[in-house]
DNA sequence: GGAATCGTCGTAAGCGCTTACAGGGGCGGG
DNA sequence: CCCGCCCCTGTAAGCGCTTACGACGATTCC
């Protein structure tokens, strides 16, 4: 089913039903009928890929994400999808497990469908990326990783504020043998926020000793990574998370044990993802808006080609803490 | 940059250019290293649209989901995407927020990329879908709805089974007095699992009384259920809930109301996603075989496009029942 | 009444790629 | 030494669409 065919069937030239399923230039009305009709009749779908390379451009959008399961990533991918969708624009993403390798697979692939712009939401880097799209000529937003360049603004979260706003928290709380738990994909992101962790804690509290551990980014990996923890005996009276996700799992290894948080011990999570508010106990968390980063990033994308093109951009985004029911008094020692 | 771009600087045509990016034909390996030499310098991505406009085939699949949040679809669409990457196929989601015409929207715009396979995992039904997408001559396996046509292979799970299964074990363990937590989505499968639910009271249990609450797809939706039916004055000693998704939310509610679980009452799930065994208590569920069912897309759309090509099917999956902490004997009256 | 104007539409040239098909060297065999 | 064949490569015709550009009849204006 061709616009060829329908133009045919309606009795008009391509360019009229061109004209008329874009909504360009003028059409009587009767021949626009007469087109919309013929393409009813022909269950006529424009094919997009002739589409945009005739027209030179895509109303798709490019996302790509480390680990989409977690929800921190997806919520950021739903509310960008959502203004999209307000706007007749359509996203598609991908996903990069966390490896380099697949990122630049995942952006070359994107730079291929010829999107109109891309959202690069991963917390590892292949520095030669920026470069290359730099070079490609559609606007990027990063998160998080990389330095503004032409074409591209950052969003960058302010990691080290929340951390320090929980570790102080918790050490107010009388703890000071704390944990790290954090996951595999050790890259700038994650060491920036045990970085953080270790910085606070270092200026904070002198006397605090810590320990970390790390394994995959799900539920799973964190209670691996708890276990593990609580094995090599250390004991600590507070763990933060690197995130939510695997907060999840920490909670549970803990419940196994037979270790009652906050009593025992209290947990902190990152990211405050929808279901953080519904463990057992309600996890205390660090809130990011992950919708305003969506949104924000399809106007940076979309609307501020225009408005604020080339102007290099770094957003700066502070994170709140959110306490909840999963942190306490430290127990008596 | 463009093939023809890429062909001038390694001094060949772009045919040859071509033959070297498809590993197709045979070109001398001298000229072989020339052109992938030009690709690298000049940053070249081979442009999507015009490799599928010109070639009428493409690499990617087709994937539409009611509701990507809900961990159930997501999971689905990480296994088929999994597959896929392997196969060197990328996949697009969309998804529905449970709306019949989003659905229709979603496979037009599937339609208009010329997809070489649609899997429609949703919940939601539009009748004239299935000619639509039986007249497009692309492999299409639906979910759940719509029976099988040409091209169109129906995967199904066995609801009535799970459910049966379910109530039966809630029954033994005492329990009376029911309730049915879905939500507002009330097409076909969901008025399928509480017309399973029904039949199987109706059939296992004279007695037995029930009621029954709707709300979003989602834990928040999942609470603001739990909250109604208990406000109703109805004293249920067992909650089903259409889903894990919302279950979550309906054990929030109880444990903020003060009541046990499973100890006042029981709570049991369908889907068996990653996080219900994290949940506290652990959820008793039904699990669906994700990631066999993504496996088992991938095989329909992309290998059995030839294999089973015409051979109308439909593929049935018996769900089954895991029980964990969230289900328990009835409490004395 | 003829020219200028306007609204409506068709013509045709690409967009960047794939792919038959043909062409042109180099080689071996007759 | 010439023919045939095999390797390798180039030529060019599309794929289905968008979009300048121009054509054409119907108004309108002087």
């Amino acid at each position: 089913m061709t616009l060829e065919e329908v133009a045919r069937r309606a009795g008009v030239s391509t360019a009229t039903v061109s004209r008329v399923l874009n909504n360009a230039g003028v059409v009587k009305e009767s021949t626009r009928r007469k087109v919309l009709e013929a393409c009813r009749e022909l269950r006529y779908h424009p094919n997009l890929h002739a589409r945009s390379l005739a027209g030179g451009k895509s109303r798709t959008l490019g996302m790509i994400v480390s680990n989409i399961q977690n929800p921190f990533f997806l919520d950021i991918f739903c509310s960008l999808e959502s203004v999209a969708f307000q706007h007749n624009y359509e996203v598609v993403v991908e996903h990069t497990d966390y490896r380099p390798s697949r990122l630049v697979a995942a952006v070359r692939s994107m730079l291929g469908r010829r999107v109109a712009g891309l959202a690069v939401i991963v917390s590892e880097m292949e520095p030669s990326l920026i470069d290359e799209l730099s070079a490609s000529n559609i606007p990027v937003v990063f998160y998080d990783v990389g330095h503004p360049a032409r074409n591209i603004t950052n969003i960058r979260v302010r990691y080290e504020k929340g951390m320090q706003r929980t570790v102080e928290y918790l050490y107010s709380l009388g703890h000071r043998r704390m944990a790290f738990v954090g996951h595999h994909a050790g890259l700038d992101p994650l060491h920036e926020r045990l970085r953080a962790f270790l910085d606070t804690m270092g200026r904070y509290c002198g006397e605090v000793r810590y320990t970390s551990a790390v394994s995959s980014d799900s539920p799973a990996g964190g209670r691996q990574a708890a276990h593990q923890l609580l094995a090599s005996g250390f004991e600590p009276t507070a763990i933060l998370c690197v995130n939510d996700f695997m907060a999840l799992g920490v909670l549970r290894e803990l419940r196994e044990r037979g270790l009652s948080v906050p009593g025992d011990v209290s947990v902190t999570g990152f990211d405050n993802i929808g279901i953080s508010e519904f463990t057992c106990p309600a996890l205390t968390t660090v809130n990011i808006p992950r919708r305003r980063i969506g949104e924000m990033a399809f106007e940076i994308l979309v609307q501020g080609q225009t408005a604020t093109a080339n102007a290099d951009r770094e957003i700066l985004i502070d994170p709140e803490l959110v306490v909840r029911e999963s942190t306490g008094p430290a127990p008596e020692a």
